[in-house]
DNA sequence: GCAAGGTC
């Protein structure tokens, strides 16, 4: 029996009904395999093996995170149904094909694949089918023209494994014992996790450092019938009075000085690659995850190609006039039949051609009614981006002025889009049209009206996830999968809250510790390294052994450091989380209110000068407490945001507030707060505020 | 309970 093994259950499907004509389902296991006469198809689901610690590690506080780095590590199975199908499929197998995805870690899958198949088979024969698209044209010269198994890749792959987790879980654990965030509330590191939290971090610096200065502009409202606003050649101007004097010179008639027209060619948009998509997606207002959740369902439902793909370059096998001709009668079908009189395709190319799979593109035309509106809006985002690539360029009619009044130079441009070519097809962000009138050199103008505005400069803006997606693929850190992943991690750390993130004072502080003491897992260079030596093990030159052995040593000698100085990098930790929980000022007593722990596992916001001062105010018992850079105007604390899991986070708003605000409800509903029966209902060295039966049973919190 | 990489 001739067994293929592909890297998903889709792709096994698919490449059955292409290979065997009509394939019959069968389940080996609860595991779908494709059968023909003499052939079975079966799909993995990706990784089906792990590598771990033995469970002799499994406790952090007894294993000492350095014993980590030269610890065994050992296979596990993820998929145990997965792979006790592989053997029973195995024993009928004499003939073994990988075909899994064509890049280093589909080697590596499809090697686990053949470990498990070889023990069961011995005397099987293996070889492997590399194709770049699920075509009938790819998929036949693929099996036509097997080649062998590349088991250097595939170590490639396995050194990237062992070296993430050992360092991944020695610094982790490290951070997390260090300061004593251990359980759900761990503080983790990662080679792509830290680096993209470090460029999070770097910014926010920036943004912290920038100090606001001002400058002037001026502007001047022209008329001859028609109106137009130009801005004075010397804006901006840092000094006041220099501005004053233009302003003072200016007359109330102005002369054409200069007028160009000219055309402007704008040409449409590179093939979706997962990057593209996300930063598009983003653009439109989808978080990067949400954005891939949907692809992910809009592929697994027919309606899109694979989500996941570094290619920017339709391959030569995908038929796209076809895919076009699918839309012709649908909700696109205007736009369809009006690309179809085109009478040759060009599509464009981005820079990035890999073998993994086709840039994203629509596979069939959905009705509205068919997919929820998420799922449309990202659909027809879809769908709008594979038309615009096939389409013309769009062309703009642009319109420069210069106009004189008494010597002083006013600029306008202007631009009208004269010929819509892709802009037909893709109207995302497309920028207003800012019109100018019809003018001549030598022509006079009146100035309706000319004004001078003071303005801040602006600090940098925060890099927003679709940004942060498209810096981590030009730094090379993670893969088009895992990217979005990671920025995901990031909040379910609270290294960052808010869209676009904003980093906590306890990222600032890990990334503080590492930059300082561990200072390589800070860098994507350390990916950049750890691919040139893949490429190297890849090329038969070095072995994973050895580049695996070199990593731990480097990883030992920063351990070396951490160690000796293990009582700074504890105190720059503790400062940034005690920084997080700070409130702001005590109204009682002028001391910091920190978020605090009851002895019963519940939060309180409490003073610092406790037990002299017993303010207190009451928190939600349940979700992560987010202390807000926002200020409340009437009591100076800072804004609380709770935030659970996925869902819609709550922002409480100032916490005195609310409770003020519960208070006010309690009273109208005529409920006496209840004084615990513990507490002397007398006790001079605490002042008994009313606000103490709050932190009682419940959170007696308003949501708005 | 750690990473990053697949996939659902």
């Amino acid at each position: 029996m001739h067994l293929i093994v592909t890297e998903k259950n889709i792709t096994a499907r698919k490449i059955a009904q292409l290979l065997l004509g009509s394939a019959k389902e069968r389940k080996v296991d609860g595991v779908s395999v494709y059968e023909g006469d003499d052939t079975a198809v079966v799909g993995l689901s990706g990784h089906i093996v792990n590598i771990d610690f033995p469970d002799e590690y499994n406790n952090w506080q007894s294993t000492a995170p350095k014993d980590l780095i030269w610890a065994n590590t050992e296979m596990r199975y993820t998929q145990k149904k997965i792979a006790t199908a592989l053997k029973k499929l195995a024993k009928e197998a004499t003939h073994v094909t990988i075909a899994t995805d064509f890049d280093r870690e589909g080697e590596l899958i499809g090697v686990e694949a053949y470990h498990i198949i070889k023990d069961a088979a011995p005397a099987a024969k293996f070889d492997r089918a590399r194709y770049s698209a699920i075509t009938r044209q790819e998929i036949e010269h693929a099996f036509a023209n097997t080649v062998p198994i590349d088991f250097d890749l595939a170590a490639a792959g396995e050194a990237r494994q062992k070296i993430d987790l050992v360092w991944g879980a020695a610094l982790t654990r490290y951070i997390s014992l260090t300061c004593g965030r251990l359980g759900n509330s761990f503080l983790s590191v990662g080679r792509v996790q830290t680096p993209l939290l470090a460029l999070i971090v770097d910014r926010e610096k920036d943004i912290k450092a920038f100090t606001p200065t001002p400058y002037w502009e001026i502007y001047a409202t022209f008329t001859n019938g028609e109106e137009f606003v130009a801005g004075h050649t010397g804006n901006r101007f840092t000094e006041k009075a220099k501005a004053e004097g233009i302003m003072a010179r200016l007359g109330r008639t102005g002369k054409v000085a200069d007028y160009k027209k000219e055309p402007r060619v704008e040409y449409p948009p590179i093939p979706f690659s997962t990057t593209e998509f996300i930063r598009a997606a983003a653009s439109i207002g989808f978080s990067a995850a949400n954005a891939m959740r949907i692809a992910e369902n809009l592929y697994v439902n027919g309606w899109i190609s694979y989500p996941r793909t570094d290619n920017t370059v339709y391959p030569a096998s995908l038929n796209l006039k076809e895919i076009v001709a699918q839309f012709a009668g649908g909700e696109f079908g205007k736009y369809a039949q009006r690309l179809l009189e085109q009478s040759s395709f060009k599509p464009t190319r981005g820079k990035k051609e890999t073998t993994d799979h086709p840039p994203i593109y629509p596979v069939a035309s959905a009705r509205k009614s068919e997919i929820k509106a998420d799922e449309w809006r990202v659909y027809e985002l879809v769908v709008s981006r594979f038309f615009a690539t096939l389409a013309p360029p769009a062309e703009y009619e642009v319109r420069n002025v210069c106009v004189d009044v008494n010597g002083e130079r006013f600029k306008a441009t202007g631009s009208m889009l004269s010929t819509p070519g892709y802009r037909l097809y893709y109207p995302y962000g497309m920028a207003k049209e800012e019109l100018l009138p019809e003018l001549s050199v030598g022509q006079e103008l009146a100035v309706k009206n000319a004004a001078m505005d003071e303005k801040l400069t602006k600090p940098p803006v925060r890099y927003g996830q679709g940004k942060l997606v498209k810096m981590m693929e030009d730094l090379g850190l993670g893969t088009k999968s895992t990217r979005h992943e990671a920025i995901q991690k990031l909040y379910a750390r609270n290294y960052v809250h808010g869209n676009p993130p904003v980093p906590t004072n306890t990222a600032f502080a890990v990334v503080g510790a590492l930059e300082k003491y561990a200072d390589l897992i800070t860098k994507p260079d350390m990916t950049s390294r750890l691919e040139s030596d893949m490429d190297s093990i890849a090329e038969g030159k070095i072995k994973e052994e050895a580049v695996v052995q070199e990593s731990q040593g480097m990883l030992e000698t920063i351990f070396d450091d951490l160690d000796k100085n293990h009582n700074d990098i504890r105190e720059v930790l503790y400062e940034g989380l005690r920084e997080d929980r700070r409130i702001g000022k005590c109204p009682s007593c002028g001391k910091d209110l920190y978020v605090r722990k009851s002895k019963k596992g519940g939060r309180f916001i409490g003073c610092e000068g406790y037990p002299e001062c017993n303010f207190i105010l009451p928190l939600p018992r349940m979700g992560t407490i987010i202390v807000t850079e926002k200020n409340c105007d009437k009591h100076g604390i800072s804004h609380i945001r709770i935030v659970n899991g996925g869902s819609k986070p709550w922002d409480l708003g100032c916490p005195q507030c609310n409770y003020e605000e519960w208070q006010k409800k309690n009273a109208a509903e005529k409920v006496t707060p209840v004084r615990k029966s513990s507490e002397p209902a007398k006790k001079p060295a605490r002042k008994t505020t009313k606000k103490k039966a709050a932190d009682d049973k419940g959170a007696p919190l308003v949501k708005s």
